[in-house]
DNA sequence: TTAAAAAATGACAGCGCTGTCAATCTGTAT
DNA sequence: ATACAGATTGACAGCGCTGTCATTTTTTAA
């Protein structure tokens, strides 16, 4: 059956809090004697009952994910990468759903850190985007690691695993440029989200880059649906805007938005990319069924969450708190809706 | 601080022996004794700390969701359901994605479940539709339960949670017969899944139960994908088809593939629902944001979940293989993507 | 009423590990 | 060599609970 700590301990011939040592990289063991411990784990695929561990220690081996469901495909991702993480270095993951605009959810959130003796959280966008909320958690004790859209952490309350949401959209709407596009629109999502204002930003910087006028009618406030790409793609090529005024480009600010935008555009036979292209964000997995295929930006999710979930462990091991940022910035994944302006 | 089962047992005079026995729904005691302690859990709101149970006992307190991904949105709903029932009873989740088609994934998963002492595991397709990836888990001493398309358990192998797609179809094009259709063409799933061939049989019972002559070539073999849905409709409603052979209505079988069928329609210049009437399945979000919104059959995942999860408990917990089976029939959704035979 | 059976309760060990602190072993400076 | 600081190591208790089995209480039957 399975090895415990004793039999470890046997067959090394050191006692069991020298396993337990070796096992939790403890110094002051010396190098003979690790090795030896290491060799014994190995040879009986040796791993620490977490049970035992969270019930004899003063620390956790558990870390949580909060979230709040914005995108299911975010957040399966997400907790994949987290998984991941959790699982190379003997951690368990609690995954904790909630609605984040209820009213005392983060009471709640307080209760189940506390009573689940949780020694770290990631937290996503919406959470991640609340100082306040952030502070409440940092408060009980517990690391923090945000991940967030942004080139700087905002802040010193945890560390952050940043996504360049900006030098992506900016690459984005590079691309269009490059393919000739002057008059390039852009859909917004929710305002409030970071990721909107980043994107936002990126866009601007690429018109300002490339000494092309920002047109302040080319800007339609949305939010992140399939609706709000219906509706600001209508807006932008209504037969009563002027020809002229019309964008040859419009960059979503995500993939859901660029489906909604190239259905309208089928709606009013707008061929796509010859007579407009469309850009999107995300790299979601409908953005290669739609058709054509979304040009789009890519974040690699998973290995986001991966990292902000070994850099959480490692902080919840060194009882530090470093102010660690990493920074991804999302790939420009060029595929059939985008084309030279014509 | 956190009470433990040593506060329980001082507030209500009785031994910590006879508090677990409370807290575990044995037998044997007495009822005066068990309101006693039960008031005592209550005002110190006690709840039994999971890693000494885990490590007491013989049993474990941990169920596991073993899932493949094939859709977002249906994995989300369904680990949120299962993990309201753990948390209502006191158990754990450990939730275990993997790729069904790897090679060594059972022998894996195998592994993974002796290591975490699991007491039971949820299954959903497409694991839950391989009866002999079913008997090596059971053979572990682990229950089952199964959340499956169908009418009936196909087997004894563990409980079922059974959704009837096979009724819920036939509801569906029933609402496509009662709207005046009579061409009803039917835009295929993976045709290995369960859930493809169930909601075919639903359709082919429709037909005969409204003694409409079947037709072979609008039946489309497909894949769960929006693309497969663009070309199904575009086979069906070709040029080079006699207009009297093309189906005026649709019935696709999932939300993913009518949005491609919805789509086809529009690169052709069909109105919806005036011309052609489609209806998907499924009611995943994006029926709502597809437009016209789609006409679809909502099946409540989460809930589903929930129940499969609670059912799997009671197993863990009576230590019984009742052979329980329970059943959801989805529900038609009516919304604009169908309408009147004009 | 009393003995025997059954039900209810409790004492205690121990699950596998970590924290504390004492014991042993190094190496270094006398 | 000798003493001593510092590095290594181990003995042991105990985390909060459950399983076992002994003890006490209640019920039943004679």
């Amino acid at each position: 059956m399975k090895a415990t700590i004793n039999d470890v301990a046997k067959l090394s011939g050191v006692s069991i809090k020298t396993v337990s040592r070796v096992m939790n990289n403890e110094p002051s063991v010396r190098q003979l004697t690790r090795e030896k411990v290491q060799a014994a784990v190995k040879e009986l695929n040796y791993q620490p009952n977490l049970a035992a561990r969270n019930l004899a220690g003063t620390k956790s081996y558990t870390v949580a994910y909060i979230y709040d469901n914005p995108n299911a495909y975010y957040i399966i991702d997400m907790q994949e990468g987290i998984l991941a993480a959790c699982r190379q270095q003997g951690f368990e993951l609690l995954i904790n759903p909630c609605d984040s605009k209820r009213e005392n959810i983060t009471e709640e959130i307080i209760n189940t850190i506390k009573h689940a003796r949780i020694a770290g959280v990631v937290l996503t966008p919406p959470f991640s985007e609340q100082p306040e909320f952030v502070k409440h958690i940092t408060a009980l004790d517990v690391k923090v690691v945000r991940i967030m859209s942004g080139d700087n952490a905002p802040d010193e309350l945890s560390p952050c695993v940043m996504v360049n949401d900006r030098e992506a959209a900016q690459t984005i709407t590079q691309h269009l440029i490059d393919l000739g596009h002057k008059n390039i629109a852009f859909i917004a999502g929710d305002a409030e989200h970071m990721s909107t204002i980043e994107r936002y930003k990126g866009y601007r910087r690429a018109l300002k880059a490339n000494e092309i006028e920002f047109k302040k009618h080319l800007v339609i406030e949305g939010e992140y649906s399939f609706e709000s790409g219906v509706n600001g793609a209508k807006q932008l090529m209504a037969e009563e805007v002027p020809l002229g005024e019309r964008p040859s480009a419009i960059f979503s600010c995500n993939d859901e938005i660029a489906a909604g935008a190239l259905f309208a555009a089928r709606l009013m036979n707008i061929k796509i990319p010859e007579q407009l292209s469309i850009a999107g964000f995300e790299n979601s997995p409908f953005s290669r069924q739609t058709w054509p295929k979304l040009t789009t930006a890519d974040q690699p999710n998973k290995q986001i969450a991966k990292d902000a979930a070994s850099l959480l462990i490692s902080q919840v091991r060194k009882q530090q708190n470093a102010n660690i940022t990493s920074q991804y910035i999302p790939q420009l994944v060029v595929r059939d809706s985008t084309g030279q302006q014509t």
